[in-house]
RNA sequence: GGAGAGGUGGCCGAGAGGCUGAAGGCAACCGCCUGCUAAGCGGUUGAUGGGCUUAACACCUAUCCGAGGGUUCGAAUCCCUCCCUCUCCGCCA
């Protein structure tokens, strides 16, 4: 949600925020329907205030035992019109509502206007591309008994997944392993409920735009989460901290549950695509001076783990056209996927500045005292799971491919991570 | 699922048709005072919409006591519906 003094007295900014995220844009209707309602808000406000004038002059007259008929009737027809009204408010008012949940966040300044993902920029890459002496598999080909398309189909149905055996070892592994080195830079680690309401959904801008894209419970009126950003960031909806809370800094498991309607063809085999996925989570209430730099430090903390793991990578910075609706600067991780000879991406790192705020009425008190403001709001994956397991196993595959020794020799080297020595993490457990 | 209790300002907690945007306390902030700290004394401090204005402050005004309806000249207070929390019972991983 955008503030109504910018919508108010620069529509044409809110104009282009929404043609440079390929929007559509009803700012003008919103203007009429502004315009009207300060009208009627005026108009109330004066009847209301001769009413309760009235209403103290009954309220006196009856003290000192006298008759209060006539001023009764006075009152009476001073409030005549307010009904009337308060319906034209109202009404008014939730057109506006509805027509402000349909504007994106405005792209920071620094973000590269374009029309798609052609206009991204890749900022920086890290690590050797593995160089094979023989024909690298696709995981797909290399999990074999490990990875069950089928019995996952009978079980649900396409484009989910079931891994067994090390395989499944592997992704708990990963997940204990990410949420500890989280843990270990200070972040709370949270476990949230996995379904949320559309209040939730919402308040981080998945709703109204998104409906489709998710699984929805209309007899309980829930949806599945699509991201552990969704639960997460609600855990401070309608709350006001104070300055000195902030920054607060999250992490969390969630699965991830995604219809991906339209999205099936290329690209979609394997663990690159699929309806419910894991996943790790980051989330942060920033003061809005230093949201811009926690954006930094948050890809700098996903990328981190990359490293340890010895993955490949590079950071892309989205242009407009590929920014998601909520969000005023985004920044995707890509691995490399020795197999496929192709970058995946594996987190989204975004800052969403006060707009998931003002929408979800996140606050803070500063110090120094004066009105509270809202807080900045980002999130980012550290990191998603299934592409990260395809491209470990396909950057280490050997000539005979992958087994049990994969998961025992990375549970040796994150077992001496130096990031974790000395946190009572996993680490120390040995 | 059944029975009961309850949701009031940043927090605790009174109020049970008008004099209540809300006593009292805590916290915070400002000032005074005391070697420092603590204590003490005095003062200040809710949110949102609209007007005015520079999209500020101040000021004026309206609205807000879980949410939404209703009764009334007037509702935190009375009535209805819903949501949430707690306790007990049942069922269940």
């Amino acid at each position: 949600m955008l503030d109504r003094e910018l919508l108010r007295h620069d529509p044409a900014k809110v104009a282009r925020a929404c043609a440079s995220k390929n929007e559509p844009c009803r700012i003008d209707e919103w203007s009429a329907c502004d315009e009207a309602r300060r009208a009627a808000v005026h108009e109330l406000d004066e009847l209301r205030k001769r009413r309760n004038e009235l209403s103290q002059r009954v309220s006196a007259v009856k003290r000192g035992g006298g008759d209060a008929s006539a001023l009764l009737d006075e009152a009476r027809a001073a409030g005549e019109r307010i009904p009337e009204l308060e319906a034209r408010e109202k009404t008014l008012g939730e057109q506006m509502d509805a027509l402000e949940l349909t504007f994106p966040n405005i792209p920071d300044e620094d973000v590269p206007v374009g029309k798609d993902a052609s206009a991204n920029v890749v900022l920086r890459e890290w690590g050797e591309k593995p160089r094979f002496d023989f024909e690298p598999k696709p995981h797909w080909d290399l999990l074999e008994g490990v990875l069950d398309f089928e019995a996952a189909g009978r079980i649900a149905g396409s484009n989910f997944i079931l891994l067994r055996g090390w395989a499944a070892r592997l992704q708990r592994t990963l997940i204990s392993w990410m949420l500890d080195r989280h843990s270990a830079s200070g972040m709370e680690e949270i476990w949230p409920p996995f379904l949320a309401s559309a209040e939730s959904m919402t308040a981080t801008g998945q709703l109204p735009k998104l409906d489709d894209d998710m699984y929805h419970l209309p007899g309980d009126g829930l949806y599945l989460i699509p991201t552990g950003e969704v639960p997460v960031t609600n855990l401070y909806r309608g709350e006001t901290l104070d300055e000195k809370d902030l920054p607060v800094r999250m992490c969390c498991y969630t699965p991830c549950f995604r219809r991906e309607a339209g999205s099936y063809g290329r690209e979609t085999r394997g663990l690159n695509r699929v309806h419910q996925f894991e996943k790790v989570e980051m989330v942060r209430l920033e003061h809005p001076d230093r949201s811009a730099a926690a954006h930094e430090e948050m890809v700098e903390q996903s990328c981190s783990l990359l490293r340890t793991l010895g993955i490949p990578y590079r950071v892309v910075l989205l242009s407009t056209g590929d920014l998601s609706f909520s969000a005023a600067k985004c920044c995707d991780l890509e691995i490399w996927s020795g197999g496929q000879q192709r970058w995946l991406e594996v987190s989204s790192v975004s800052n969403f500045r006060d707009f998931q705020a003002r929408r979800g009425n996140m606050k803070f008190r500063p110090s120094g005292g004066g009105r509270t403001r809202f807080v900045h709001t980002l999130n980012g994956s550290g990191l998603a799971l299934p592409r990260l397991v395809a491209a470990l196993v396909e950057n280490r595959q050997r000539r005979d491919g992958v087994g049990e020794w994969l998961l025992h020799d990375l549970e040796s080297e994150l077992a001496c991570d130096p990031a974790l020595q000395g946190t009572g993490g996993r680490a120390a457990e040995g």
